[in-house]
DNA sequence: GTCTATAGTGGGATAGAC
DNA sequence: GTCTATCCCACTATAGAC
């Protein structure tokens, strides 16, 4: 357990069925248009009250990405050790990390796309320290998966692992950038071709000697 | 020819080598910091003057990032059509495209950063129109590439071209993201790897039966 | 839980001297 | 080409009524 939500959090009521709301509209603002471009008062007005009164839900802007943050990075770390759980070898627990991250795509799009494009800039206050550390939890446990499948055999021992590991990780969690939900194409089919290419490559098989390694 | 430098840019004198040391400045701060999160104020810190003092060479701080993009997408154009004109099918070209890239990564490092990360905010406005454009450029570029590919018998026919694309696109451009010119991955080496895992996969050969597709 | 009203702050940009 | 000085504005956040 990271435990980033275990603490208490900012002064207001810890939960209700409007804040939860209001952080919802929050985070969708902050996925689309960005942290620091989204203003108190865009929220507010998606929201349909004034910006004065957000301020009794939450402490301030901060506060509100502070928690989509906590909540996601939690959720996601459970389910990565779900997959660890139940998988047999390392074959499938990679395939079933990034099958689950496709998922988390579709289910949490803002938290994604606002840890995706924001973990860099909030990363420099203390206040989100959790965000390095998140960070480095998520490349510990994949990196050591993937150590695991070479020395039992099934990944290739030729390919660095941490590079490895940033490759499927930019592809896997970028995909927040063009996804769409309702788009034509499914959280499920993505991760389906992208396992494909992951597993045989772009080349048909019998034209691979044609490979040019210019 | 995009030709998005074309037209005259903004009021102040257009080349000077001080106008271009303050824009690599301006640059490298955008690509760190983030473009809203940088104060022109910083930018002239870093350039070792007072802010009004940037006012002699720019408009304004939009006209910093606009200068630091068209160059670095007209420069991309080119580079993109050189490589397919040094092609002579499918698979060379697509490698010779993701190459080019990571190079791009190597050499652009701050441009790439910029556009990777405010190419969404800033292409709300009219004024950054050309970064879409330029965007469906090279996805046209990249996906024809790739049919072609597929027509010719190199490239699986199986594979959404489209997706195949973005993955390919996504890893490619991310890389700015953790790429460290003095890092103990070179660009070269970043893209020797990439290309291994994309022509044959993670997983070694003779295990390819033990592939989990839960 | 929301509103009215407003304090306080910091950033982009300008005008003119040097 | 840079500095001094400053304007103006937009945004976060607060205090207290309802």
């Amino acid at each position: 357990m990271l435990g980033v939500t275990s603490k208490c959090l900012s002064g207001r009521s810890t939960s209700s069925p409007r804040r939860a709301e209001l952080l919802s509209i929050a985070a969708d603002l902050f996925a689309t248009r960005g942290f620091l471009a989204t203003t108190v008062r865009e929220i507010a007005d998606a929201a349909g009250i004034l910006s004065g009164s957000l301020y009794h839900h939450f402490d301030s802007k901060e506060s509100m990405v502070d928690e989509v943050l906590r909540e996601f990075l939690d959720a996601q770390h459970q389910a990565h050790h779900a997959v660890l759980r139940d998988s047999d070898d390392a074959a499938a627990a990679i395939t079933g990390l990034i099958r689950q991250s496709f998922r988390a795509v579709h289910e949490h799009r803002a938290a994604v796309a606002v840890f995706q494009n924001e973990a860099n800039y909030l990363g420099q206050f203390e206040r989100f320290d959790y965000l390095r550390r998140a960070t480095a939890d998520f490349e510990r446990t994949w990196t050591r998966v993937l150590q695991d499948g070479q020395r039992s055999g099934v990944f290739r021992p030729d390919l660095n692992v941490k590079l490895v590991y940033r490759f499927i990780r930019d592809t896997v969690w970028t995909v927040v950038q063009w996804y769409s939900p309702r788009g034509r194409f499914s959280a499920t089919m993505i991760a389906d071709q992208y396992l494909e290419i992951l597993c045989d490559g772009l080349f048909v098989p019998e034209q691979q000697e044609r490979r040019q390694e210019s």
